[in-house]
DNA sequence: ATGTTTGTTCCGAT
DNA sequence: CATCGGAACAAACA
């Protein structure tokens, strides 16, 4: 589900709301598994207090006090979810964390129905950084680079946006929103896209980036994202074109395509091919 | 029943 | 050997 506003949205509340709890216990769902393996994350995990709680890209980073790292990427339908001790019962939990200070005791639970997220303790969080591209909203991206990244594939504009190892915490809602915007094709070859362009989708990019962190994400109809304390999002209310019906600009029936593998909404009006 | 779904990885073709 | 596109992963819903 998630793209960076949710992710952003999940690892700051949680940096506000667990950090120096101490994970005096967790629990593992039969049948999951958590890498390396089980055994190691549960000795590696249990006792340590938390440091903060990061994020790069679309992962989750929890801090240890032993400077091992938990990363957790949520897939398309995972939660993370922060619950007082005697609370109901929720779905899929796949690692279930308790958590105590001072102030008392919370549950935080991992949960993923499709289980295409993963949870890793890792060392470090170098081969982390070099794996991903640039972040849209990183202000030392400038558009000559943003260019010359997104010309050093052959894909259309709308793969390139999704590839992680070029442009990283775009997903297919915030990627298909901005190429609205910015009234670029989809399908456009990134050779084709001029500076202009470029400029253009930089900024559109920032602009849905920065609404969807400020509306806390977006929570689709199947309700699959929710924050930790179980809320949806509110961005989905101001899609462009995602899922819509209708060019909000001017009325046009809106495409819907599948481009690379992903369900596409575009205008062919105000988004002609180059 | 068939076609969808916020993501990533890996395999086969070129 | 490098690159790219698409299948696969799995579960729920319309």
């Amino acid at each position: 589900m998630p793209e960076l506003p949710e992710v952003y949205t999940i690892a700051t509340d949680l940096n506000s709301y667990i950090k120096d709890y101490v994970i005096t216990d967790l629990r593992i769902a039969r049948g999951y598994i958590a890498l390396p393996d089980n055994d190691t994350f549960i000795k590696e995990v249990k006792n340590q207090k938390i440091e903060k709680v990061s994020r790069i890209a679309k992962n989750i980073l929890i801090h240890l006090e032993n400077k091992k790292i938990i990363q957790i990427h949520l897939g398309m339908t995972g939660r993370m979810l922060l619950r007082s001790p005697k609370q109901q019962a929720d779905k899929w939990v796949r690692i279930l964390f308790k958590l105590e200070n001072k102030l008392g005791t919370k549950i935080l639970k991992f949960c993923d129905m499709r289980t295409f997220g993963k949870v890793v303790l890792l060392k470090t969080t170098s081969t982390l950084k070099n794996k991903y591209g640039p972040e849209p909203v990183d202000e030392n991206l400038n558009t000559e680079r943003f260019l010359e990244i997104l010309k050093s594939k052959k894909t259309t504009i709308k793969n390139a946006l999704l590839t992680q190892e070029l442009i990283s915490g775009v997903g297919n809602i915030y990627a298909t929103d901005a190429l609205f915007i910015a009234k670029i094709h989809p399908e456009t070859l990134t050779k084709n896209l001029s500076y202009d362009d470029a400029i253009n989708l930089l900024k559109s990019l920032r602009k849905v980036l920065n609404e969807g962190i400020k509306n806390r994400g977006s929570t689709l109809s199947d309700k699959m994202y929710v924050d930790i304390f179980g809320r949806e999002g509110k961005h989905q209310n101001f899609f462009r074109i995602y899922s819509k019906n209708f060019c909000p600009t001017c009325k046009s029936k809106v495409v819907y395509k599948t481009i690379n593998g992903r369900g596409t909404y575009f205008c062919p009006s105000c988004q002609k091919k180059k």
